[in-house]
DNA sequence: TTGTAGGCGTTATCAT
DNA sequence: ATGATAACGCCTACAA
């Protein structure tokens, strides 16, 4: 690997006239500075980002968490995440939290070796120890720190709402809500909204919870047969709707005209599915661009209008539900 | 963010006495040690990797190229990579090439910007151009680059001989194999293992090129719809798969009474459809983990035994087969 | 407009 | 057993 030197002395000028041109800083002479980008060119020279870091004191990275890979939603998050921050010239540096507390606060450990500019958490665990004295820029996804820690999430609560309303609108009078892990904002914030609709309806409803990452079927299967006269079903996740879906299917009860189904996320494969599943959005182009690009404000000491960004979500109907 | 400089002042020794210590490295006395080990404390010290990079050459970073992470398999491979490298006490720079080569040679110059170890590419287009002169260990997942560059990939060959098999032992006439893009090696290896057999049989079969990251539905229900007597269905992958699946229900055909069908991958999803798909399961676990570890290796310095190792494919029979 | 030199935080080679 | 000190590759006052 060439280094500043190489090319300086190949050019016959000093580093620093090199590091003038490229970083176009700095007064330098038009010949000078086509003799060092010749010398660039002839010797493949790529400036070592790690010496650069070091003396800067910023990495141009970014290290984000996640809970874990395998799921459409956090893939699909990661995926326009990563979209961004190349856009901007920064690049990611990934971890696995797996939910695990200890794992993350290594992560920030490692984060703050490698002088990392900012991080996005995505995660559910809310343990605020280590963060607090840490000065490295953070933006959550999904939930809250701390209120001093910005965070970008879906509108849950509204979610919660707008399941509510349709399967009231098209008449259902008992409901099964398969819920995430009832710890989680996130699920708390649908929760909320979905009951206060219901219990403004006197509409029956049971809610059950499931974990996130693989919800077992067996417990769906029991709740759906322990109440054959449930006529809607609100879902947490498109996987669970999808198990609640086999569920229906396999005591004969039909799809939407006896039971609705309404799922959460809006994964691609929701629509792969016959019936199509109806569910609730979530937009995560725009949450991912969103945490990318305020995080990257914070990292320019800019801080964000709203400290706590909420994004709308939409209720996509498709063929589990009625028409209302 | 306090210096190794920091530590030695409090400490009432020189950097070199630190530096010894927290690297278990040369003489140091027990006392001075607890000494050391006292300040570091102190002052929450954490060596900086940078600076550790820019003077070993090297910075336990991995750098990972994949074509996109939404497809459960790419992200299936990448959360087991994520883990072993970890545990290796190495970090992931994860790039999306988006298939796309101009990007590709764009993430080897960033890799080299920071010193990364070593790469993992997952890839389907195969450009030898820059990897060449690149002093990098590499391997490749699912692909070869050269015979000089190590790779990993399924059985794939065997795949397609599986599936074909298996659909003859059950006594199908006439099979659709729905694949890949038949320009990318992987794909045409499943092709061959599977005409092969079929060949040999003398069962009639039709080949339909596909996108693997969003096949065309229209394009699977056509060649379905033209093709009532095809009593047996081989997809490239389960997604393809699922959506064969759609359209043979939309017109009444059984599975696997009147078609079978075998998908490729094992995806999680592939068991929550009923009926379940019988599928060819690639062993992802492994081939994660086997590439870390063979990159590792490299990076010390050591050959691997098989310079293009082959994993093997399991038929996973599940209800879309009849019982043979 | 250009060059010199000190420093970013570590490690490793010398002496001592 | 410990301490100076010269790298590692780059950037930026400051001087010229």
């Amino acid at each position: 690997m060439p280094t500043i030197k190489d090319v300086a002395n190949l050019a016959h000028v000093s580093v620093a006239t090199v590091s003038r041109v490229i970083n176009n800083k700095g007064y330098v002479n038009e010949e000078t500075r086509d003799m060092v980008l010749h010398a660039i060119d002839e010797l493949h020279y790529i400036p070592n980002e790690l010496a650069r870091s070091l003396f800067k004191k910023q990495s141009r990275m970014i290290g984000v968490i996640m809970p874990h890979m395998t799921s459409y939603y956090f893939a699909e998050l990661l995926e326009v995440i990563e979209n961004f921050t190349i856009e901007h010239d920064y690049h990611i540096m990934v971890c696995n939290s797996k939910d695990d507390w200890m794992r993350e606060s290594i992560f920030l450990k490692v984060f703050q070796q490698y002088n990392i500019d900012g991080i996005i958490i995505i995660s559910n665990t809310s343990r605020i120890t280590d963060y607090q004295n840490l000065n490295i820029p953070i933006i959550t996804i999904d939930h809250k720190l701390s209120e001093m820690i910005p965070s970008v999430s879906s509108k849950n609560y509204e979610g919660g709402k707008l399941a509510a309303n349709k399967l009231a609108a098209t008449g259902c009078k008992k409901i099964l809500h398969f819920r995430g892990p009832s710890v989680l904002p996130t699920v708390q914030a649908r929760s909320r909204g979905f009951d206060t609709v219901l219990n403004q309806k006197n509409i029956i409803y049971q809610n059950h919870d499931l974990d996130f990452k693989s919800p077992d079927p067996d417990a769906i299967w029991k709740a759906i047969k322990e109440n054959p006269d449930a006529d809607g079903i609100f879902c947490d996740s498109d996987v669970m709707a999808i198990h609640a879906f086999q569920a229906l299917e396999s005591i004969n009860r039909r799809i939407p005209d006896d039971v609705e189904i309404i799922g959460f996320d809006n994964i691609e494969m929701a629509h792969l599915f016959s019936p199509k599943l109806t569910t609730i959005s979530q937009n995560k182009e725009f949450i991912g661009r969103y945490a990318v690009e305020t995080l990257l404000d914070l990292i320019n000491g800019t801080q964000p209008k709203k400290m706590h960004y909420q994004v709308d979500v939409d209720l996509i109907e498709r063929e589990t539900t009625k028409k209302s």
